[in-house]
DNA sequence: AGGTACGGTGGGAGCGCTCCCAGCTGTGAT
DNA sequence: ATCACAGCTGGGAGCGCTCCCACCGTACCT
């Protein structure tokens, strides 16, 4: 008689209570039954089953959440100033691993957009409002607040990637070092004698990572790290064109680039076309990530592939375990590297 | 003395009942001030607004819709199976769309991947549970029962794209007809003479709308619609070369293709790419959707942008409507049709 | 026979809100 | 001075669960 609500579905519907008067017994076996309890006889939780059948009970995962003080649900939680991360299927992939992990349980995923600091500060309101028992964090800054400001509340939280080599909050990353390593001794291993990088941002940990594993192969391969072959940009497209420019100017005879993304290989790309170079016939290239932008060059960009829908996969079980153990905090934070994997096309 | 509980954070924290106390009012009162009430004197109001303060006291969600019987959430429902769509950018404009929108309204988005007959079972016993407040269904099929299956249980819904001409359910859609005929209408206005196309699958309506504005375009022009210029394949790169194959065996005097897809234009690049026909000078192309696939080609691709992210953003409008309006189930259910807009590029 | 143990069970006491009704106050009409 | 009627306010009664404690009966011990 309350009038009709804004919540259509739902009323009406069969409850806990009615649910155990019809199979007569108390609120609490049905729970049991519910929940998979082993303290409920055969005989009792088999009535139950089939008074459960009947109503077609669906728990209230509401009521459930408030009596049990927990959500049943984490966060996905994106900054999204990064739409040129955004538009990659580096996020597509991470969702997918994430959704596909979740499946398995009865949590929800929720997502959330980070736009602007406001609503930075309203999900941080969220985040202690009971809304969710966990938080997976997709790229992260050095200096983003958000990782510190869950581990004050004690809100499990996973990153993917690391801020700095000494990431102390539990991440998933994939070899970015490893990667751009292999990459290299692939370039150096075709023969090429000069080979560039074009990297990302250096204040980010993953475009020093990247960096690094460029300046190891070479190095094992007995050569210098040369400053004129080091040209840094900032992951997007236009960064890799001037980058590619700056590295023309200053070696004309570079004969091979790794770039640490493919949409920056993809404008350094169009750079060298310009400049008349072929690839990989005058200038080999390998790219970083394995996108689709990768497959779609001319010639198709060899490149690093990172496992990124199992990266989301990781970070769901790895955030599972922190919200498991929640108590012993003197366990070590989980930490998970993911291999990486050099794609060949004939870029290279 | 509970032992401690899988939720950290959020014990401890201020309640309605603390509010109360502190600021000297009543529960109510402390509910009617945060509710933004307009039955309470400024002299209450501000008390109550500075207890809030010193508290720091943020409203249990989970309590309100317990007690409210709503979710305060609404669900982004994506068939998981489209992968091919989902690497899209279609889906990360979509959803920032949807989270720009909502992000006024303290409305959460539950992101729902459903890849199996199981998992959408699933998602029904959620969806009517209580935990939403509505549902915004990313390209459903035409034999898909979830649309149904929402009416029934009377959850608001908003559909991006038509399954059919008739569709009874609100639905936002790009106007994939209009897009089409100015694609080719482009394509003929430069010149060329004879213009095919590349369809998706003809059993999905979109597909039909987009061989619909071909048609209309070429006859428009005073020509005819000739079946040997029209291939049919299902968004796929693969899908698109195979098609471009049959097309150029049939018609090898074709100058033009319109591709119902960027990606299936890409594809068909490829084909004539090895067939040696130059791109625009032997054959122009556009294709639809203005994804990075079309900026990245080579040429880089005119393209049918549709505003995707518009989308977004419409439907969580219609959506709020429905939520708003469940009562009167009698007015018309909102349909929107957004305009899209040729991108013109060096392929034609 | 009396005691102990324990698997199994019922139901009270909340979880933190919203809803709503009764009551309280002050104002203006009578 | 009395009454009516607003505008505000307090707090009881839930929302549908989980948790936990008391209790039952039976089986097994001494």
């Amino acid at each position: 008689m309350a009038g009709t609500r804004r919540h259509g579905a739902g009323r009406g519907r069969p409850t806990l209570e009615e649910v155990a008067a019809r199979a007569g017994v108390g609120r609490g076996t049905v729970s049991r039954v519910i929940n998979g309890s082993p303290r409920v006889s055969d005989r009792t939780r088999t009535a139950v089953e089939q008074a459960v059948a009947e109503l077609g009970y669906v728990p209230n995962r509401v009521a459930r959440a408030l009596a049990a003080n927990r959500a049943d649900a984490v966060a996905l939680v994106i900054p999204e100033p990064e739409t040129r991360l955004f538009a990659e299927p580096y996020f597509s992939d991470i969702i997918r691993g994430v959704g596909a992990e979740l499946a398995d349980t009865d949590l929800q995923l929720l997502l959330t957009l980070i736009r602007t600091p406001k609503e930075r500060q309203r999900l941080a309101d969220y985040l202690s409002a009971h809304r969710v028992d966990g938080v997976l964090l997709v790229s992260v800054h050095a200096d983003d607040p958000l990782p510190d400001l869950l581990e004050r509340i004690e809100m499990p939280a996973v990153l993917s990637g690391r801020r700095s080599a000494h990431e102390t909050v539990p991440y998933v990353d994939s070899d970015n070092t490893g990667g751009a390593q292999s990459a290299v001794e692939h370039l150096i291993g075709r023969g090429r004698s000069t080979v560039a990088t074009i990297t990302g941002p250096l204040d980010m940990y993953v475009a020093q990572c990247r960096l690094e594993g460029y300046s190891a192969a070479v190095r094992a391969a007995g050569r210098e790290v040369e400053p004129g072959l080091v040209a840094s940009a900032d992951f997007t497209e236009e960064g890799g064109r001037s980058a590619m420019r700056r590295l023309l100017d200053q070696r004309p005879d570079l004969d091979a680039i790794f770039a640490a993304s493919d949409v920056m290989a993809a404008g350094a790309r169009q750079v060298l076309r310009e400049h008349g170079r072929g690839v990989p016939d005058d200038v080999a290239m390998v790219g970083f990530e394995d996108s689709a932008v990768a497959r779609h060059m001319d010639p198709p960009l060899t490149s690093v592939r990172q496992a990124t829908e199992e990266m989301g996969r990781a970070m769901v079980r790895v955030l599972l375990e922190e919200i498991e153990g929640l108590s012993d905090r003197t366990s070590k934070r989980p930490q998970v590297v993911l291999p990486t994997q050099l794609v060949r096309r004939e870029s290279s």
